[in-house]
RNA sequence: GUGGGCGUAGUGUAGUGGAUAGCACAGAAACCUGUGGAGUUUCUAGGGGGAGUUCGAAUCUCCUCGCCCACCCCA
């Protein structure tokens, strides 16, 4: 809620708390495990770039660009962008720092924000993360097939079940506008019969009306010419293969022939992965991605084609909390010092240190000063063992180590503490 | 951009025109510098903002702001 004299997040913008942690970063491992796995190297690009490079790639007619996104001058005059997406960025800098002079297919993958200036969503922020692989250099289907895998995967490590994978063909430059020409004179003689948004589309961008969810232009489109019918021959055979290298692996799909991607690069494979549940369905696309053999062209590159695919990581984040498999705590510390008294309180820096050295977290509170209050802390931090340091033990340079859940108690010499606790822990 | 729903302490909520806006959790303090989960007591903190109707508004009306959701599109 809005409140007086009180700052808020901008609409679409997000904290990712403390305790939606465990959730974030299981995403970005699952990423990086599945990554290294496939030799995928990370890559990190300026949030701002060149605001052509998204005009260019992905392209003037496309939503993203058009209206999505957060573009400004400079005070030098540059006009800039929050990047929408990762590709182009990523295809600029493969450009810029000659990568095409390195073995071939070159493999990279990602994780950071993108912003997109829309209306926030179920699944749907302005400031928002994705991930993602790319493959530039290498045009084989087996690529196509392997990045499609690679996103699976990398869903199946997070313990998704039930995910759809659906996949088309878009073509390429030589037969695509064969069809669209195709398609444009069906659709133009059922003009009147279409939505006024798809009457729009008609002029600007005929593929996506294939997309549409309106009940009478779905009737029309059941009708449309199917662009895997009019693949020229390169494509078909590209997309049959692919189609091959999926059954080969296993690795279930369904054909969308009405499947068209939102950016212009794209070409031959598109797929999509969702989550077959309601809340997944209506989050939309958790993953996405395809072919892009003419985008490093475009960006002033050799002719160089490409594959790859962006996931979203909030909606996988908002999917994963439904998910019944308790984030992972072993992270929390087991262990606490108590303290009691001027001189162990002085004393305990060192302590912590040394078990800082021996890599166990020591959580305390050495702002307190009773020992009820630390003990109640203590208890509330859920943890196994209390070390016990007063004034005595101090002295002596003795602690006590405190087993919350039996009640016990032992006493230990300071220098042989750390051994003994982490003797315990390692029982657990 | 269009449409729907919702705004009460940090969080979750109660209260349908009338009392000091109630409860739970969280937080702080005391009992209590030598041993936790409990208790008691105390404290902190609230109707998004504005206008109107009314003797009286958290409650009704309007505006505005914000949040959520949907369309569109997508990760």
């Amino acid at each position: 809620m809005q409140k007086k004299n009180k700052f808020q997040s901008l609409p679409g913008m997000h904290d990712i708390l403390p305790d939606d942690q465990v959730y974030f970063q299981k995403v970005c491992k699952s990423v990086e495990s599945i990554a290294n796995f496939y030799t995928f190297k990370r890559i990190e690009t300026p949030l701002l770039e060149d605001a052509d490079i998204y005009y260019k790639g992905t392209g003037e007619d496309t939503e993203i660009v058009e209206k999505q996104m957060y573009t400004f001058r400079t005070k030098g005059g540059d006009h800039v962008a929050l990047r929408p997406e990762w590709t182009p960025s990523i295809v600029r800098s493969y450009i810029e720092h000659g990568m095409q002079s390195l073995p071939q297919p070159v493999k990279l993958w990602y994780y950071g924000p993108c912003f997109r200036y829309e209306r926030p969503q179920a699944g749907r922020y302005r400031q928002f993360h994705q991930f993602g692989f790319e493959v530039i250099g290498e045009a084989k289907p087996a690529i196509d097939c392997q990045i499609i895998q690679m996103s699976h995967d990398v869903l199946k490590e997070m313990r998704f079940k039930n995910l759809i994978i659906e996949v088309n063909s878009i073509g390429d430059s030589e037969c695509r506008p064969y069809f669209k020409k195709n398609l444009m004179n069906y659709l133009r003689s059922k003009r009147s019969s279409l939505c006024p948004d798809c009457q729009r589309r008609l002029k600007q961008n005929p593929l996506r009306i294939l997309d549409c969810k309106e009940e009478k232009c779905q009737r029309i489109k059941a009708g449309a010419p199917q662009i895997i019918d009019h693949l020229c021959e390169s494509c078909h055979s590209h997309f049959k293969q692919v189609l091959e290298f999926l059954d080969e692996s296993e690795i279930p799909y369904n054909l969308n022939p009405y499947l068209v991607r939102g950016l212009d690069y794209y070409t031959k494979t598109v797929f999509e992965i969702f989550e077959n549940t309601p809340q997944g369905k209506e989050q939309g696309a958790l993953m996405g991605g395809g072919r892009y053999d003419n985008l490093v062209k475009i960006l002033g590159g050799r002719n160089t084609p490409a594959c790859g695919a962006a996931g979203g990581v909030e909606r996988i984040m908002s999917l994963l909390k439904n998910k019944e498999t308790k984030p992972d705590t072993s992270k929390d510390a087991k262990v606490f010092l108590a303290q009691l008294g001027n001189l162990s309180k002085k004393k305990s820096l060192k302590i912590l240190e040394e078990f800082r050295r021996a890599k166990i977290t020591v959580a305390e509170t050495l702002s307190k000063d009773s020992l009820k209050a630390q003990f109640r802390t203590a208890n509330k931090l859920g943890v196994r063992y209390v070390l016990i340091f007063g004034q005595r033990e101090a002295l002596n340079d003795e602690i006590i180590v405190r087993d919350m859940d039996k009640g016990s108690q032992e006493v230990f010499k300071l220098d042989a503490v750390v051994a003994e606790v982490k003797k315990k822990l390692k029982n657990l």
